[in-house]
DNA sequence: AGAATAATGTTCAAACTTAAACTATCTTGT
DNA sequence: ACAAGATAGTTTAAGTTTGAACATTATTCT
């Protein structure tokens, strides 16, 4: 990076203090984690594969649908407005990685899926991705991670019932 | 939100595949969570208050030091790059909130620090900010939030040993 | 069928963000 | 003192992101 990249050692200690309500703690604390996680993985997918962490994200979601997704199907899985997907695949069509198709049923809806060499250039950063992250996370033993992935499930769980976003009528 | 937002829940619960290694699944985990929860308070803040995300960042940090702080020192806590934060000070500049002060001792640094009005708004803003976040995780027991506070802590501390960016050489 | 409503994706303006190049200033080593 | 290097913040170009308005197409309700 260009610039003072993430906070040292000692500033990230004294950034959540205990006072604070725990809810207020661990978020801040999430947040810190993802922050630090998404700068390393964004410099590295750059340095190494010449590509941004969004349209990596693209890329990931689409690797896992042979037969395309829709648009707005994807905006929520990766959690972006629709309008930024479509500069978003604006972008990955006219690199050849992806490509839109229309469908017979809804003239409104178009398709978009992996060309050959999406899935190719996605096969090459899938097993890099997946080391920088295990190394990233060296330090957590096995039970410590799979407490995380649980326990995480239930925050996921909470916020979905309780935000505006997601509450029914 | 103007279109689609979060993910249905039963996408959500698809999203992370058991097969996959525990380090992959802790990290989607964990940006799912952070990307629900910041679309959330991003929403509140500019509903409730006209303030975006990332104003609401700074002032949050200014907050807590009354004599402010060096604009290199906020980059560093709020893990944004310098050039990003230029801007993010104007702007709160020009609303009031903030103002530059330059030091006697050092012709290159820029001190910032929060206004009265700059004050009184975070003042504002906090609270209700933090009974967002208390609703939000309002299914998570104390118990599991110190555990995840703790774990998140050993998460911190292993993405700092390990990333590129803090390594010492 | 026809009108009202909803859904899908695009466009647009404003704001955010990075990464790199740059200016100005300070520090270090000789 | 002075050159070389380091540091602080700004500027710039390219790209990301949101939120709102919009056009098009489907669906629902008389």
């Amino acid at each position: 990076m260009a610039q003072g990249s993430a906070a040292d050692f000692e500033t990230m200690l004294a950034r959540v203090p205990a006072g604070n309500k725990l809810e207020l703690r661990l978020w801040l604390r999430m947040l810190s984690c993802v922050n630090l996680v998404s700068a390393e993985i964004r410099r590295n997918l750059r340095r190494d594969f010449d590509v941004t962490l969004p349209q990596f994200d693209v890329l990931s979601q689409l690797q896992r649908e042979p037969k395309g997704l829709r648009l707005g199907e994807l905006s929520r899985r990766l959690m972006v407005t629709k309008g930024n997907l479509t500069g978003l695949i604006d972008t990955l069509a006219d690199a050849g990685y992806v490509v839109r198709e229309a469908i017979p049923d809804d003239r409104r809806v178009q398709m978009v899926r992996l060309t050959k060499a999406g899935a190719a250039l996605f096969a090459r950063m899938a097993k890099t991705h997946e080391g920088w992250l295990a190394e990233l996370l060296g330090d957590i033993n096995k039970p410590t991670l799979g407490s995380l992935i649980g326990e995480l499930e239930q925050v996921k769980n909470s916020i979905h019932r309780r935000s505006a976003a997601t509450k029914k009528h």
